[in-house]
DNA sequence: CGAGGATTTCCTCATTCGTGGAATTAAAGT
DNA sequence: ACTTTAATTCCACGAATGAGGAAATCCTCG
């Protein structure tokens, strides 16, 4: 135990020699933190704790929380498009595949603490949920993404996006036994067929 | 001018003669204030407020905020058995009465308020997150309620209702406006073919 | 009419939060 | 080598929050 004295030990003020990847670090920590407690629920000193850093630093980086949260969920913009992507191809094979690039973005761990700190916050938080409108809305469900689709088939496909929202809602936020013990299989077997429905119009 | 001096005038303290509907009136302040911020968002201070009424009084009432929550959105029992009784009936019209009974409960300014405290407190607090999975686990989708349900009925049902939950966000939490500006009836006509589809089990 | 309980207010306490200032150290530029 | 910029810490402020205590007023029941 040396000496050390106190367990408060005072931590060197001043800029670390070489590249401490603390940006990143705090950026990974409330990626996290925004995923399980919501925009409200993280606090700036509870992100820098995991990140294990100063909540002023936070501040100098990213001046304020929703400046820190719109960077944590940028730059994932790949995920709007891997939706839009999904899309396009084989019609017959639309609803599986829809249903498929979806699930699965709700199962990387690398996009799945982005959508549910978006969603998460989303239900408390005026700003993040203008934020997943704006991704809804403007990056998916718009005419200048999706050339060629009339206005009701985009209606349609809005439905479709509220319906597998719900899903995940159920699943990951909620946890709703029924639909969080499905394997993902099950689930897709499911909703395919109707997202497949929704899509190619023939719903009635 | 007598005295009375400051506008900051003391309320009289003790209590008010005849029967002052008080306690009715911190529940509708609550239940209006937990629907529009959540359970986090809606301070103890500001239903008091809303209630005309001093803190206190809250406290003395219900003794904890998350006592006067599950005090607001109780009681309203009605909802799960409204949904579980459009499920008899008419199998042909299956798919519209529950559609309808769903969208009408959102609608209603009885319920909806409810509804939407429950949602918008379920993604950040996990005691509503608990009510909502019992409201919709044990009161909806288990086989008690639904005696005759096989299992994968119930399955089915727990897709249907992750569906309607989703339409609901995007209705009248995240305000997504290619699903808030629908009417009703657009909206039934749309999603009550897919409902009647994984009700009546015709869905491959 | 008197005692006990219910209703109502005010004040206080300990926490927590977001934000900001000031100081210190390392890197980068000249 | 010297100056500027970037990274990092500690400390503090003001506001808001949930919880609780103490007193005042009214009602009800004997």
């Amino acid at each position: 135990m040396t000496e050390s004295g106190q367990n408060t030990r005072k931590r060197p003020t001043g800029r670390r020699t070489g590249d401490s990847g603390t940006r990143d670090a705090i950026l990974d920590a409330a990626r996290d933190l925004f995923a399980d407690l919501g925009f409200d629920g993280a606090s700036i000193r509870a992100i820098a704790a995991a990140a294990g850093v100063d909540p002023a630093l936070i501040r100098h980086f990213f001046g304020d929380k929703e400046t820190l949260f719109a960077s944590t969920v940028a730059d994932r913009t790949a995920i709007p498009q891997r939706l839009v992507d999904a899309l396009t191809g084989d019609p017959a094979q639309l609803g599986r595949r829809v249903t498929d690039t979806y699930l699965k973005l709700w199962e990387d761990p690398e996009t799945q603490p982005v959508l549910q700190a978006l969603v998460r916050s989303a239900t408390t938080s005026d700003r993040a949920a203008a934020m997943l409108r704006e991704v809804l809305g403007a990056r998916l469900l718009s005419q200048e993404i999706l050339p060629g689709f009339d206005e009701d088939r985009i209606r349609r496909l809005a439905i479709c996006a509220s319906h597998l929202l719900g899903i995940a809602v159920a699943r990951y936020i909620i946890k709703l036994p029924a639909i969080s013990a499905l394997p993902r299989d099950a689930l897709m077997d499911e909703v395919a067929p109707t997202i497949q429905r929704y899509l190619t119009g023939q719903h009635q």
